[in-house]
DNA sequence: CCTACCGATCGGTAGG
DNA sequence: CCTACCGATCGGTAGG
């Protein structure tokens, strides 16, 4: 499962590079610069652009999956699971901002083939909020919102994080899910 | 104030391009040939393809503040304006999918004084947020949550509705509004 | 990994 | 608005 450091390392370039300037305003050069080597060198360790693209989306999106998988199947309360897996979620963007950006921005560049890929993760994904949710509903632990919009609310403020967070000064990824989820739980205005 | 139809209708054209395919992956050739015409001609009414981009953005830019500035002018009570607040800004994002999305996606394209302009404004929205919240704390009608993070939660869900909002079967702006706020206000689990 | 280069396409312009 | 074209740059390849 560990990847060669130097395959690592031009995912890591190239997840910077299009997280800052897109997949399509980056090129080949670019890339290859930041490497130091020259544009035609880097077919050696790949075959095309989008393989690049390709490879970081998808460990996104299994980064994403493996991190709050294992939350939905614990024996922890809902509350509990709400705010851990919001955490989790947080985590994820705020540890790999740049892959994780890549993830939600860019990955629609992908061809067909491999858009249905991650398509596929994605809903895979969503699928598991919804179980989630499902769960507080039916164990009377949630009992006011609608779940679909409930889970659409999470997920956008946890996949906005990328474009607000700085890496300096701010509050942890489970203290940033302790704000929102704190708000989300009980509201912001008395009764 | 009103602008030509003809130039009104090549934002739209170059608003629906760079928001399916982004700004660096939609070529000026294809805007040309979804208007009618040769790439050249386009230069009788745009001087840069970075033109289109900072006319789009800015048109999206003043959208959100004209919707939003009457509200937190306007002497509703607190919990009103949150909620004519979200609604107006699902409101801009729904009836102008494009632009908003251009506007949010795609304004870092910018070059460097274009993109100051638009981070003034971005700025300035943000701020009238800051303020409306800051009343309904002062007021007393808001008593728990973190102004900061309210104000973020809120931008969040309202901006994320580009990614995932179909024009039909959808809720109205003001229907989204109310699902998201009532989570927001009154929480969702039992006291 | 470099040298050297490919055909295609890019944003944009001159002249009518 | 078209014809005709510019220099630059694109992603990618062949051969060493």
């Amino acid at each position: 499962m560990t990847r060669s450091t130097s395959k690592q390392e031009l995912y890591d370039i190239a997840g910077k590079l299009f997280s800052k300037k897109g997949y399509h305003g980056t090129t080949i050069r670019e890339i290859a610069e930041a490497r130091g080597i020259l544009s035609g060198s880097l077919y050696t360790h790949i075959s095309s652009k989008e393989d690049l693209l390709f490879h970081i989306v998808d460990d996104g999106a299994e980064a994403f999956l493996s991190a709050l998988e294992p939350i939905v199947m614990s024996q922890q309360d809902a509350k509990s699971k709400l705010r851990n897996g919001l955490a989790a979620h947080i985590r994820v963007v705020t540890t790999q901002m740049d892959a994780a950006k890549v993830f939600l921005h860019d990955w629609t560049a992908l061809g067909e083939e491999r858009h249905a890929v991650i398509q596929q993760k994605r809903d895979k994904y969503e699928d598991l909020w919804a179980v989630l949710l499902a769960e507080g509903y039916a164990s009377g632990t949630l009992i006011r919102g609608d779940a679909k919009y409930l889970r659409i609310l999470i997920l956008s403020v946890g996949n906005w994080v990328y474009e607000w967070y700085k890496t300096s000064g701010e509050l942890t990824p489970e203290g940033l899910a302790d704000q929102f989820m704190d708000i989300i739980l009980h509201g912001v205005i008395a009764e």
